[in-house]
This record gives C-alpha cells, structure tokens and sequence, in this order.
DNA sequence: AAGCCGGGGCA
DNA sequence: TGCCCAGGCTT
C-alpha cells in the first residue's frame, strides 16, 4: 500500500501531470469516434447516454439512444410517459432498474428542479441511479467541471499508467482511482480529458491486447515501462453463474397466449415474462408449471407438450428454461392486473425481456 | 464487503 | 461453448 502511495506520488509530479493533460487532450481531439451523443451539448441527452453506457458497448448503445432521445426529446416528454413505455424503449439493454430510475429521476427534475439539471457533481449525484461516476461524467461534459468521471476503462487506464496493482474489483480501490482522477483531472477542459481517458481505454488501453505502440501515453506510463502493460489491471475473478432449471408456459386461450408482468423487484423486475416457475426436483416435467398456473391463478391447463429447452445467462444464474405448450381448460374469476392475452401482433407492446424473446420465435 | 441486476462480442 | 466486460444500489 505503501508503496502504491509512492510511486503514485513519482507519477503525479506536475511537470508528468502536465503532460499527461495534454498529449491526453491533444490525441482525443484527432481520434475520438464521432457518436450521437457527442455532438450534443444538453445535459439530458448526455445523462440518458451515459446511464445507457453503464455496462453496455458503445455499438449497442448507439441504436437505442437514437430511438429513445427521438421518443423522449425533452426530460418533460420522459417525465410524463408511461413506465411500460420507458421500458419498451429499453427493451433488450438489459439491468432494467436504469430505465426505471431514469424515469424516476426525469419526475423529480421536474418537479424539484425546473425541469433541468442541476450543474454541480454534488447536486447531480443525489438523484436515483447516478452515482459517483455518472455524476462526474454528467458534470464534466456537460457543465465542464473539473471533477473525475471514473468508469471500468479510466480504472484500467490508471492502473497501467501509475502502475497500481490493486484488486479493481475492491471499492477501497474504486477511491484511490478517484482520488488520482482528482488530482490529475485537467482543470482548463475536464470534459475532453475524462472523455480521452474512456475513449484511450476503448481504442488504446484495451484488455487483452493494448496498442501501446500507438498510444499517446506511451512515454509516461509505467507498465509499459515495465513490460507488464497485460498483466493489469488486477482483479478477482467472479464465479460461475448457478444453474436453474425453469419451467415456462405457452399457455393458449383459442389465438391467444398468457403473459404476466414480473413483480417489481428482482430479476427482470416489472418487465412481461411467460408464465414461469422453478422446476422441483421431484415432480415430472410440466407438472411445476401447471401446479403454479392452477394454484396462484386459478387457471386450468391440458393437452400438455413438451416443446423444447434454451439457455440464457444472466450475470450470476443460468435459466435452463424448458417450454411447455398447453391450452386453458377452466379460468376462475380472478382478474389479475398482471396478466394478460394477446396474440403475436399484441405482444409486441409489452416490454419482453431477450430470455423470454428466445422462446418466441418469431415476434 | 459482498451480492444483485442483462446482454453481447469474441476466441 | 466459455470467457470477458462492468456502475449503482441494497444488505
């Protein structure tokens, strides 16, 4: 830790800082890929790309901001949709609760906040979903305060240049990245120097195979100095993820099959699923399902088949999900909010998560 | 500090 | 197919 602190110290000195600023700020201006979201200056849209680019690739996120800034071209027009709306619009990202939190935040800026904003790092970080990165990235760019915008690149970035070999995986570690960020972010034009961080790690400082024959921090940095550019940054490894065994239903009704909107919290939470079930052990194959549709819903199913079985891994489950066709015999009168009957043409309304696309060819 | 929360690209 | 990537919130 010791002498983590030091060789920092040796790499933070200003004539180093300096320079990083510059060749930094210098290589940004002539390579950074020109985005949708770069060419804006409202600090909405580039809020709504930053949440959006919380750990998903920039080639995805490209198509779904477009639609979405085109859909919700002002935080009012987010604010006053309807959340089944947001999530359609979100449909496929993935992590669901930033589409929910994006929505709760536009209702709070324009409640509390005139509709706008707000442009201090402090004021931005207090609203739901954005934290300290966010709330740095929101900050620099678009209100170009000399604040760090630390993200998964810039920590890799880091950890190579000042050579740290710290566990980025631990938060401990996540503050002495900021802490560096701090004192190394340049204070004339933070918004390109944060943004040459993250667009150097994207292109130069890559995970596997760095460029650093090409890279603008060449010079400076230690682990090429030192030939150990591939050996960091360091970090835990994550566990498999655990496998389940998941019954789904096609459950038809003449034309019509059953959804059901998922609870709120959770995997998947508020989106629209199959009706779905962990299989138990000890029960054949069909029989957990029709338990659950005929016990919690009052719905009564026949003429049971066995389709077929897909996977689809989250970050730490695996849902072996086995498809069950059968058709609706006997309903009670119970009107759950939650569920409804829709054909193929009705289905493409509801927000429906990829795992569940899988087993609906062709909607 | 550890666990929860999706999905896609690449070897 | 298996491995890698990764911010915010909750407990």
């Amino acid at each position: 830790m010791k002498k983590t602190t030091y060789e920092i110290a040796e790499v933070l000195n200003p004539t180093k800082v300096k320079a990083l600023q510059e060749q930094l700020i210098d290589w940004y201006e002539k390579n950074h890929r020109k985005l949708p979201w770069r060419t804006t200056t409202n600090p909405y849209y580039i809020w709504i790309s930053e949440i959006m680019l919380q750990q998903t690739r920039v080639d995805t996120v490209i198509d779904y901001y477009n639609r979405f800034v085109e859909k919700f071209p002002t935080i009012k027009d987010l604010a006053s949709a309807e959340e089944e709306v947001v999530l359609k619009a979100w449909e496929g990202l993935g992590y669901y609760s930033r589409a929910k939190r994006i929505h709760q935040t536009a209702k709070i800026l324009i409640e509390k906040y005139e509709g706008q904003m707000p442009q201090t790092y402090d004021e931005i970080r207090k609203l739901p979903g954005i934290g300290p990165y966010t709330a740095g990235a929101v900050a620099s760019i678009a209100f170009h305060q000399a604040v760090p915008a630390v993200d998964g690149n810039v920590m890799r970035v880091f950890s190579r240049v000042f050579y740290i070999k710290e566990d980025i995986t631990l938060n401990t570690t996540k503050k002495v990245m900021e802490e560096v960020g701090e004192k190394v972010v340049s204070r004339k034009n933070p918004s390109y120097f944060n943004q040459g961080l993250m667009e150097l790690g994207a292109l130069i400082c890559t995970p596997t195979s760095p460029k650093c024959l090409i890279c603008p921090l060449f010079q400076l940095c230690r682990a090429r100095e030192l030939g150990l550019q591939k050996e960091l940054p360091l970090k835990q490894k994550k566990p498999k993820p655990k496998e389940i065994v998941m019954e789904m239903a096609l459950l038809y009704k003449g034309e019509k099959i059953l959804i059901m909107k998922r609870p709120p919290e959770g995997l998947l939470g508020d989106l629209w699923g199959l009706p779905t079930v962990e299989k138990e052990e000890n029960l054949e194959g069909g029989k957990s399902i029709k338990l659950e549709l005929e016990e919690t819903y009052g719905l009564k199913a026949d003429n049971i088949s066995y389709i077929f079985e897909k996977n689809h891994v989250f970050t730490h489950i695996k849902w072996r999900m086995q498809l069950y066709r059968m058709d609706l015999i006997e309903e009670k009168e119970i009107d759950y909010p939650s569920i409804q009957w829709v054909n193929r043409q009705q289905l493409k309304d509801y927000p429906l998560p990829t795992a569940f696309k899988k087993l609906i060819p062709s909607i």
